[in-house]
DNA sequence: ATGGCTTGAGTGTCAAGA
């Protein structure tokens, strides 16, 4: 089973990139945020063609997330249950087994601002929820946007990025008890080439100097962490006429 | 140089992203 994660900023935009990414890779599930539009403007016959089902949690203008699957998803929930939110940033469902969480995280702006608390408000309420989501689907994936940088290793300049937003040590901490629910980070089960990113600032060249974040991730509880064979980042959608400035993160499970 | 690009909104220029 493949599953794999992906920023699109704009799927009116990028909708070309994702139905040639799904020819190409041919994934169980596929989890994209930032879609940006509402129901209505969704792509659903494009991606209905190109062999997808498509559920959607959208609004105008922001977030929007959405979970493509091949046979269709069972249970799908939207949003985190019990947070009042108007931003669209969470679908989830049950495909083959398991449990996808698909996420888009607050970005949080700067430290100690407003968007900088909703995100660590956000962040303490899905920790809640998903304590309860773990034990009702012991195969849980969390896949997104994090938007948040989880180690120095992560970041192409850990001085210049020390405490600013995406790797302040709060965000952080928040990442780390996301893994002491017992859930993995994907990418980490495994060796992984330095400076590996999934996300590149269009400015400044970001991408050709490799510029970049490892904001975008796949945590597994034990179960499916115990299954996974491979989990990377393509970074070949980047470097693509018009890109997302996220890459997609895949992983392989052995179900 | 707190900029640089890209998107959506909407038709001039700004908010937001990370």
């Amino acid at each position: 089973m493949k599953i794999a994660t992906w920023n699109v900023n704009s799927l009116k935009v990028r909708l070309p990139h994702v139905i040639d990414w799904l020819n190409t890779h041919q994934p169980d599930a596929l989890c994209l945020q930032e879609t940006k539009t509402e129901d209505k403007g969704f792509p659903y016959t494009e991606l209905e063609a190109a062999g997808y089902r498509a559920v959607h949690n959208g609004q105008k203008t922001y977030n929007g997330v959405a979970l493509l699957t091949r046979g269709g998803a069972e249970n799908v929930q939207t949003d985190i249950p019990g947070f009042a939110d108007e931003q669209k940033r969470v679908i989830s469902g049950t495909v083959g087994g398991v449990r996808l969480v698909c996420a888009y995280f607050p970005n949080g702006q700067a430290v100690g601002s407003d968007k900088y608390a909703y995100k660590l408000a956000w962040l303490a309420a899905l920790e809640q929820w998903l304590v309860e989501e773990i034990q009702r689907y012991p195969h849980l994936a969390l896949l997104g946007d994090y938007n948040i940088a989880p180690d120095d290793r992560d970041v192409h300049d850990p001085a210049a990025w020390r405490d600013q937003i995406l790797c302040s040590t709060p965000e952080r901490e928040a990442f780390r008890r996301l893994l002491e629910l017992g859930l993995e980070d994907a990418f980490r089960l495994f060796d992984q080439p330095e400076k590996t990113f999934s996300w590149w600032d269009y400015r400044a060249a970001g991408f050709r100097r490799n510029a970049g974040l490892r904001i975008d991730h796949i945590l597994l509880s034990a179960p499916l962490a115990a299954v996974c064979t491979e989990c990377g980042v393509d970074k070949a959608p980047r470097k693509l006429e018009r890109p997302s400035d996220h890459a997609p993160v895949v992983a392989d499970l052995a179900l």
